[in-house]
DNA sequence: AATGAATGAGTATTCATTCAT
DNA sequence: GATGAATGAATACTCATTCAT
């Protein structure tokens, strides 16, 4: 039926970040760079996006570290003042996604306001949108889900993430469900059945449910979201 | 939001064979085979059996001809006799996996009796059982899944299996809806969220949620069928 | 003064096969061999020559497997069908080494007849002759002395049969010295001491004593053993 | 039997700065140096001191450029100013050890009073010590002896050294050959055999002959000094 | 048909050297 | 003068595929 990568992957592209990341140090509090750290950061920056759109269009095997030297306009050597190996590169965009992922998550969650319902249906939109914009990134993630060999620490990390990602989205249902407002279910898991369906429309090249225009992906997030709170089923309550 | 690979491999772990098979020719009409032929089946077998367990346990890049031919108990130079590559031998794993799930999920509809709640239930507990089983072969079907390039004809063909998992599950669903049971709601994406939602559980790296007692099973199909019937609000049409 | 590594040489040069060959398993006990294995090592041989005829000439660093495997006239994956990596080829040949000469040294000690000095004559001129020949590969030996590092295994392999060297030329000493015709001397380090004179005439590339004709090998043993055992102090003894 | 490596080293390691020095210009004549010209000396004695201590420590394949600007505190493009190449930096440091050992050689027979013996117990007492102290650049030397090609100019000067050396301790000889006090031999080469049994003395990682204490120093040379002097065999001259 | 030895294209990584700042 | 980022030539090793036996 459903496959561990399948739900991995899900798990990878849903993580807030949280924890400090794995491997690329995100900006520093104080803003005080030297011009040596800005510009070391700055060619970082352009290696590491270089190498993102190779992987992601060839997959990791299929991608040399000539190639992105090449791509990044810089020499093969100086790859290496800059990451140790090309598997640390890989695993510095895992890690630069599963930030983005966590973060949008978290801030979608906390600054809409209103109920589950409407914070799952932003939530549901910007990620969708996200998603399209980087399916082939995590298409890339999941293919090399491997080089994570189960007690990998860095598969922790990925665990751990996704917890986050879950508890965020689970904490408005806790709410709804004290008011009353949602029927008693385990709000975690809940929460990361609500987010499986919305994998369904990040898979540009598979899913058949095209979502180009903003009124699709409205569609597409109304459907999610009323199955998620008030199912298929047709009310037969009334009276 | 959600990944392609993850979709992908939704769409590829849901696939029946109703097309001719991609690599590796199934019985042949005609139950007539020389003792040649089928000795030639029977030792093919053998080797695509080695292989699939190594490519599960190492990914394709990590598992070499020379295990494989170890495992199978062959010379290096005899896999040749029945694949023409390393790359053929993966697809017909891939194709034989689609196949598997297409042929489940084709069966569990066709036979259960009653609604489509009924035979969602039955569904989603063989998919459940089915992949638990199978995880790790998923895990390397989307690991792997680069191999697909855009544009690639089995990309298409992959793409028309998931379609027929779909459209497998959305018949049920197009019965009830002319029966007024169910709303008005596209049937075939409809039947794509259902699928989407028991992937939750096929991931036994990641996933929070154990599985492994029948009656653990048993609730998680549950809570997925009735929230996708029946929503997770709290229905306060009573009276 | 002396140089660690100059000694080192010396020990390596003059060790006899006693303990099991390090990495290139000699001629079985018994001579059935099948054909492949025949032909293996022959192969193997074919390889070894050439790698140590490269390693000879340009050194460990300077000598490349592609170089290796073209002077072979193979194919340079073909090399590590029969060495494990190009240090293992290299300590291959430190082992082959060290095997000739202890193997050289019992050889003339057991079988030269008479007393010490005879022995060590007869020794002496089989060593010089046999290095001569081979001057260039201890050379190189030499030169890459510090692939072992302190601890390595093999370091303590080379120690022990720079021992079984020394104890092999002690022991006719002991014999003499039991007989009175030598003074009392450890044994051991005076045995050291006459190889270490040999060596002077081993470098023909930095020795200023020319050896060519057999009259000038004859007169540098004999130049040895007298001085080893008479001194070059005139006896004013007489009288 | 003895290797050309380790009489090669023996030459390298006792030879005394007469000739110009290879690669590094000595003291100016005139001790008129601007201070510019001071400085630049200092720097380079520097760079030169942290080179060699890692190509003691790691051999000079094993040394990188990186190591010895860091550990030389300075800019790795600095040391191209004060060195043509790292190969000019290594040359530097056999010129150094051959003068040093020259030198003392020198000092040590021009300085000891009596006769040849005497002169020969004092210089294998302060040979011994030194190259105790610097058995490891020895070891280098030698592992990296590779670099000096057959017809190499720098291959010449080490000849020439070690002649230089060999001319020192031969010059006692000669003395007392004409005093009668020593048989006729050619005293050149007796001087080589006097050097090289001091070798076996030097190598502190395989040597079995442990010399820690003065005491142990005092009897290994009186072995070897009375072992050159007096041979082994038992005088049995007496009436 | 079965074999596995031979092959060499392909690749990550290192490091001496240069040169713009 | 000092620096160290950039460079790319060089190299050990892998592995899918071929083919002679």
């Amino acid at each position: 039926m459903t496959s561990e990568s399948l739900c991995g992957s899900a798990v990878i592209s849903f993580v807030l970040l949280e924890s400090r990341p794995i491997t690329m140090p995100r900006e520093n509090a104080t803003s005080t760079l030297t011009r040596r750290q800005r510009e070391f950061r700055a060619r970082q920056q352009e290696i590491f996006a270089a190498a993102r759109s190779l992987f992601i269009k060839n997959g990791y095997y299929n991608t040399t570290l000539e190639e992105i030297a090449q791509h990044a306009e810089f020499g093969k050597g100086t790859i290496y003042n800059y990451f140790g190996s090309k598997e640390e590169l890989f695993q510095g965009i895992i890690d630069e996604l599963t930030a983005e992922v966590l973060s949008i998550a978290k801030k979608t969650i906390a600054t809409t306001p209103g109920s589950a319902r409407e914070k799952f249906t932003a939530y549901g939109k910007s990620m969708i949108i996200h998603a399209r914009a980087q399916t082939d990134l995590f298409n890339v993630l999941m293919r090399e889900f491997a080089h994570l060999h189960p007690g990998d620490a860095r598969l922790k990390e990925i665990q751990k993430r996704a917890h986050s990602l879950w508890d965020i989205l689970a904490k408005p249902l806790r709410v709804a469900m004290r008011r009353g407002e949602i029927r008693r279910v385990d709000p975690v898991q809940s929460a990361a059945l609500f987010d499986s369906m919305l994998r369904v429309y990040g898979a540009h090249r598979l899913s058949p449910f095209e979502l180009v225009t903003p009124a699709q992906v409205e569609g597409a997030v109304q459907l999610v979201v009323s199955t998620f709170f008030d199912g298929i089923a047709e009310r037969k309550s009334k009276e």
